[in-house]
DNA sequence: CATGAATGAGGATTCATTCAT
DNA sequence: TATGAATGAATCCTCATTCAT
């Protein structure tokens, strides 16, 4: 897949080296600020470059936005894409994507961030178009699960998968934020105490057993 | 408890009809279009009174902001509060709030909207003073709930109540957006289809099944 | 006549007195740099007001440079105007204009640089539309100076009034040029010498002479 | 003559094909849109050359919009000195200038709206120093005509040849405009009807008869 | 106390010009 | 000599905030 559709084409010249550097500085701008309080020229300084050049590579502010946020839900796809592949057991795999979503929410914080100020935007089609592709992803993902945790509960109750996965995602949604997001850390202490950001371990478990629970 | 407790003296003693315009017409602008774009003259001009005269109620943009703020995260707090005062059986609370859930995010719309914002800002700590306070309502209403649960279902699995606290919230706040935030939205429908958003029955039904599981 | 009709409402209310000023401003800078050279930070500091201000009175700088190119034909059309109501000689009426051409293009010096920098420019639909009025009623007045001229000459020659009001016009257009625009005022100065441009009368009886003898 | 006085040598030693490029690119983007928003970049584009090689040819925009004007007057210049060199009848030689601006004024669009454009700046000396040259051609032009004309007419009147050669020459500057700028050529099409544009043989007979009424 | 005109700092964007390759 | 990516000063415009009336 082509990388960085958004960007112009000269962007994509660039060393990658320094692709990254500007990915990261507008990512860190973005994330931290939000679109309308990003400062073109802190990205710009952060990323070691002349506002000029920025102005080479992407349109303008959104253009440059659009661009953070693809890669962004690109990376989420991609993450998450990994977990699927594998062929395990249906709690295996939801075991997997719970670490997963502690490990990268951690690493890739401002991606996370991103994605929750994203949500709260207004534009809402534009954003729909380009974010909406990761739940559909996820989606997908989700359904298949469901669809082996019908035939491996024996006594499965009879629920429509659609909303299982909903209500599945939902719960994965809220993790990243809990992970990334100051105000949802803060809401996380609030409900399982201080010490809840850092015992992956216990979190794990209580939220398997919770899903456990609904799908069996 | 004094309402509108961030806002000026000054607020407080004009007509409360005269209040409640200006609060309308910056929750909307709020709501709309996120703290930084909203645009405080056209707040005032919506609410029918002079710039100068916002400003004599409150310091500052943020001042208002958080009042809005503060006004929204009481209104929830009042609503979800009538919930749990009434003593019914565990899950016919659940159901009630589920149902709450439905009418006030439709009604309230705006209220979410910024509720959402909200976490997305980087003000964390300034953010999590008001609007935790819900929270922490929200927190102490399903601690009661879960201890409830832990009685009433006979085979009670053994968990952390808190997390389960956590997580039932966790399905609840997302409800929440998926009946007033644009994106959130979309994505409901993403997950079960055009219908969901209106089939408020199928959607009470199916997530308490989905938490009566994970309960018992 | 609305005043200033492209200007907000504001600008209307303000004291003719710092109308005048801020629209003196804006001729100047407009007059002396064109249009994209102009600069609305230095017309403001002019008019001694904010941009700020300058951005409550007009939309942009379109707005204000239409503002005032509707105003300065406004002018135009005004001063060309006293003159043909009066009731005269065909000749007595041709020598009041050049003489007012004299005048003005002296006295609104800016108001007609402006005036040739606007022919200048390619957004010719948009320019004409409002500088066009001038020009449609000079061609009025001369149709009826024509008129008188066809009349008045016994010896008649058989012309189009259409065509000869347009070449009247064409050496009234250059005329007022080579009073007020630089370029126009060396060539002026190349063909005639450097006392053309203070020698009025002598400028008056050859221009007559000339029009003289191509209507009769 | 030194072609291209203006452009550095390297210019003068590249291809004239190469040359004819970038001269019409220049000519074009000035011509379009005026000196201040003529864009250097787009101009290299259009001529199929880079920026940098540009800027070897010519010092900067200024010397490059120097550049165009010259080679422009100096076209102008070369096609009126055509016509002159003819031994022909007054009216006959009149009549060939006004037939060459016609055809030239169409051909050469783009030159005779610089010409407007640049008559409209107020770096008059800088203009006048290259642009003047054209008058002082035309200006030779017409005296020797008008010489010719007080012989011709024997009711010749007593007329000072400078004002006339000026009048004339006012005549034959704004039908140029009036093919070739296109506010002027709205301003043509009020005076005369749509038609008035292509009909060049009526143009042409009621100036001529214009003139001819003026001089004899 | 109410008003709303005035302020001006701040930020997105452009484009002539340079210079390393 | 040719290239075209990089630069950053310059400029339009917005909007939170103030203050004279």
């Amino acid at each position: 897949m082509m990388k960085y559709m958004t960007a112009n084409e000269t962007f994509r010249k660039i060393p990658e080296e320094k692709q990254n550097k500007i990915i990261e500085a507008a990512l860190h701008e973005f994330a931290q600020y939000g679109y309308s309080e990003a400062n073109i020229n802190k990205i710009a300084e952060r990323a070691n470059i002349s506002v000029g050049s920025l102005y080479k590579y992407f349109n303008d502010k959104q253009n440059l936005y659009q661009t953070i946020v693809d890669i962004s839900t690109e990376t989420l796809k991609t993450v998450l894409g990994q977990i699927v592949s594998e062929e395990d057991d249906l709690f295996e795999i939801i075991e997997k994507i719970i670490r997963a979503i502690q490990k990268h929410a951690r690493l890739h914080e401002n991606m996370f961030k991103l994605y929750n100020e994203m949500t709260a935007e207004n534009n809402s089609e534009l954003t729909w178009k380009t974010a909406g592709s990761v739940e559909g992803v996820t989606a997908e993902l989700y359904a298949a699960l469901i669809g082996k945790a019908q035939k491996q509960c024996v006594a499965g109750k009879e629920f429509d998968p659609r909303y299982f996965a909903f209500f599945l995602d939902n719960l994965f949604v809220l993790l990243q934020f809990s992970y990334s997001c100051e105000y949802y850390k803060e809401r996380l202490k609030m409900y399982v105490g201080e010490s809840a950001i850092h015992d992956d371990e216990l979190m794990c478990a209580q939220l398997l057993k919770f899903i456990k629970g609904a799908f069996c």
